[in-house]
RNA sequence: UCCAGAGUAGCUCAAUGGUAGAGCGUCCGGCUGUUAACCGGAAUGUUGCAGGUUCGAGCCCUGCCUCUGGAGCCA
């Protein structure tokens, strides 16, 4: 029976009899033995084989490099030098696959660019395993935090004929051929479908039907966005909540940023220690400031004030009315106030038409969680759920009632307060383990003119 | 899409307009309870693509492609 190598590693007594099946990442010749070490994914560190000359299969020793799969039994044993505690002294190897000269992994580091080169083998490195368990940790991580707190899990549909406006451009589905835009009532749906950019109109069906819902699923943005923290294909978290307001909309956003990386410390510790080694030296410190510090709230207005009064020239206009830009978000979150910063309360008119309108008629009911390095992971608020002001909102941004009139009727039947906000998991990865490229945190990254493996 | 930078051996990078190199990896040999082992030797190139200038282009010019960083859009 296979144990894996985690489990092997974390043996408090030695064993008469294990078997091991994974990849040499490499091997060192000593007269009369070798070393082989073991990796099979299931954790960082890999294990020290010790093969004897003479025992059965060490005839295929030439050809278990670094790459190759192989089987081995073996006899857990102290090992005698330093660098590991457990070696496993094999009884028996198997080669299942060669890997030749030409196995592009080589023992010594490669750069991320080359490695995006080679996806589908990229896995088998040590940066990328670790990034992998992790991104797996913390998908579970995000339903638990959820389940936990009774959040009910809502599969939105992923082709969908609305727009959440605002949102971004979308990748049109068709079985048309020829001139798609022609007869779109002759379409598989019988109208102009999409891949969806998000999942909140319709979560904010369920919300107002099972009170708290949350969405985990594939989002799709045909923007020609190219930068480290944008991707056409993601995965996007959006809790929504019946019978909340902004506060309570806020509250959970930084709960949930927080939980995320108590997680990721507790459960990620060595695949953490990785990524601070070579990718960010102050990840942990940074975890854990988040973990324990509470973050800064301001209002849009103040931040605006902030950012006038901080002296500092930048290279776009700071007005009231106008977008903070990635120059302001970075300089509040970074310079400013050194930790995360939740801004709130947004003008109207650089906000979509679904955010609630409040007291002073000009700004919205909006929220951006902003984290140093990444910029924006959490955009959120509360919905408008007054039917008039909803079709007033609708109106300012020239959008059509009528294509909107299930969205209303949430509005007119048994309307509530409610508030939710969505969450990039890949931001949310690049901010738990410092890796600043978003093509490195998901297996297969598509971006334009880019969709291999 | 815009701005900037870069494409040379499998990888990371050198190379005044004048014979294309190094380190690592690979292969061969040696040595050693080794740890990204060590020592010696060898092989490895359509210099991103297409044109142009020149006696001569990796280097200069034009166009294109790809990648990287930044910006916009956003999560």
């Amino acid at each position: 029976m296979r144990t894996l190598i985690k489990h092997i590693l974390a043996a408090t007594e030695p064993k008469e009899a294990v078997t091991v099946k994974g990849w040499v990442r490499t091997r060192r010749d000593s007269k009369g033995f070798s070393f082989l070490e073991l990796n099979d994914g299931s954790c960082l560190a890999n294990v020290q084989v010790v093969v004897d000359s003479g025992t059965p299969g060490s005839e295929h020793l030439a050809h278990l490099t670094t790459g190759a799969s192989a089987v081995i039994d073996g006899k857990l044993v102290a090992s005698p030098a330093q660098g590991q505690k457990w070696e496993l002294r094999a009884t028996r190897l198997e080669l299942v696959g060669t890997a030749d000269a030409t196995y592009p992994l080589q023992k010594k580091g490669h750069t991320q660019e080359f490695l995006r080169t080679i996806a589908h083998l990229r896995p088998r490195s040590n940066l990328y395993g670790a990034m992998f368990r992790v991104r797996s940790r913390l998908a579970f991580a995000v339903h638990q935090f959820f389940q936990e707190r009774d959040f009910v899990y809502v599969h939105t549909p992923i082709i969908t004929a609305s727009d959440c406006e605002g949102a971004g451009e979308m990748f049109r589905v068709t079985t048309l051929k020829g001139n798609i835009d022609e007869k779109p009532q002759a379409d598989f749906f019988g109208k102009p479908t999409y891949l969806t950019v998000s999942g909140q109109l319709e979560g904010e069906t369920f919300a107002c039907a099972l009170s708290n819902i949350y969405t985990f699923g594939p989002t799709f943005r045909a923007e020609n966005s190219n930068t480290a923290r944008h991707a056409a294909e993601f995965w996007m978290i959006e809790p929504e909540m019946a019978f909340c307001d902004l506060q309570g909309d806020m509250d959970l956003g930084e709960e949930f940023l927080k939980a995320l990386a108590r997680y990721a410390l507790e459960h990620c510790a060595e695949d953490l220690a990785l990524f601070a080694k070579f990718v960010d030296k102050g990840l942990q410190e940074r975890l854990k400031f988040v973990v324990e510090r509470p973050f800064v709230r301001v209002p849009y207005s103040e931040a605006v004030e902030i950012l006038k009064q901080s002296g500092k020239q930048f290279e776009f206009p700071v007005e009231y009315g106008l977008n903070l830009q990635s120059e302001h978000e970075r300089f509040l979150t970074e310079e400013h106030f050194k930790s995360p910063a939740t801004v709130f309360n947004y003008p109207r008119e650089i906000k979509p038409f679904y955010m609630r309108l409040n007291d002073d008629g000009k700004t919205v009911t909006a929220m951006d969680v902003l984290v140093p390095g990444i910029g924006e992971v959490i955009g959120g608020a509360q919905r408008e759920e007054r039917l008039e002001q909803l079709h007033e909102n609708m109106k300012l941004h020239k959008l059509k009632p009528e294509d909107y009139w299930w969205y209303a009727d949430l509005r007119r039947y048994g309307t509530v307060p409610h508030a939710g906000f969505g969450l990039g998991f890949e931001r949310l990865l690049m901010f738990l383990t410092g890796v600043p490229n978003i093509r490195d945190v998901i297996p297969f990254a598509r971006t334009p003119g880019s969709a291999d493996f």
